[in-house]
DNA sequence: TTTATTAATGAACATCATGTTGATTAGCGA
DNA sequence: TCGCTAATCAACATGATGTTCATTAATAAA
């Protein structure tokens, strides 16, 4: 990743993404070609091949690279800590800091997880959002047999309701901070949201 | 749709549809060609082309008339009265045909919700669950101004939640009966996540 | 500045799916 | 039975693919 790259690799290497970007943006996830590519960069079409080997291949790289450094923030977070520290009217920093990962990719993830992107993609936060965050919560973990509804359901329904606000968040025009983001969901992770609606905590 | 049709075409088209569905669970959405569906369904390849324009046209038909039937459910259901009736322990009547509806297409569901699905067909049956049950949320009605958190958000979050629930019964193989789904969904929109674990109602 | 290295170019090529056409065959409905 | 039309088959031009090779140009290091 980080290991010193010949301009000339760095250069192409940039063009070629950046023409991605823009095409995907048109185009949607598929029907980009090898040769939409290089034209829209100005690049030999051979070259794309010394880089990648077809257009999923280039994807697949840029998508796990984004991955992973949101990844990291996740992994960071503790929910439980987000709600005890949930009694002062302040987001739980790393929350904060999770949206403000995501800001930085923001173009990139508007497009795949917009109508033309890619649901394995979004499967696969959601997921990891269900593993890492809500699997723990403290009030799921004692008897796994005395819910109302299924263990799964509930997790379902919590890591998805959040990947869903932030697909709401990217398509809307990411009109809220960072800051006002990670407010949002500690609320509602508190709460709930029936109890969030119409309750202002003035 | 119900015109009468001619044996012929009638046998073509239920063998192309059947070959595509194999043909997208195997490969997905996208990367299905004509060739392959006029292949394995054992038609020769001009005839698709007598059907459908091309293979996003095929999908883009299939698509239409299984949402259409759906969405026949959901205008039915009115998120009111699901709440008002909850007080019993059985789930309001529509939304158990809701599920049945969808049971009717869990094959193409499965696929279309799955990894490999369409994003674009997610959002659109999202969208139409924050429209036509969510927005008309009683709670929601009021005062715009004086959620805790905005309400754009909160319906995201309801919709998005609720069908995060719908993927996990077709991808975990609908285990449970549309019957308890039903159920599952009524309480979970009446006590919300928090409350709807740990407590039984025995 | 010079030099060896290597990235990028441009052209050519075989391959494959596409979408279309026209002639022919086979099945259907009346 | 007969007229209609769906399905077949073969052929074709088109365009993207992935690969190769000789050539040019940029780079990093001496």
């Amino acid at each position: 990743m980080s290991e010193k790259m010949d301009r000339r690799q760095a250069r192409t290497k940039q063009l070629l993404n950046k023409a991605l970007m823009e095409l995907i943006e048109e185009k949607g996830t598929d029907g980009v070609t090898v040769t939409d590519i290089a034209t829209r960069a100005d690049i030999n079409r051979g070259t794309f091949y010394l880089h990648y080997r077809d257009v999923p291949d280039m994807l697949e790289q840029i998508k796990e690279e984004v991955f992973v450094n949101i990844e990291k923030c996740i992994l960071q977070l503790d929910i439980n800590e987000v709600i005890k520290n949930a009694n002062t009217g302040k987001p739980y920093p790393i929350s904060v800091m999770i949206f403000e990962e995501i800001a930085r990719h923001a173009d990139f993830l508007k497009v795949m997880f917009g109508p033309k992107g890619d649901l394995s993609y979004a499967i696969r936060f959601r997921n990891f959002m269900a593993t890492h965050i809500f699997n723990k919560l403290s009030y799921l973990q004692p008897a796994e047999d005395n819910f109302l509804i299924p263990r799964d359901y509930l997790i379902a329904y919590m890591s998805s309701a959040n990947f869903g606000m932030l697909m709401h968040w990217l398509e809307s025009g990411m009109k809220q901070t960072p800051y006002q983001m990670g407010l949002i969901m500690t609320q509602i992770a508190l709460h709930g949201p029936i109890a969030s609606a119409g309750l202002k905590s003035n």
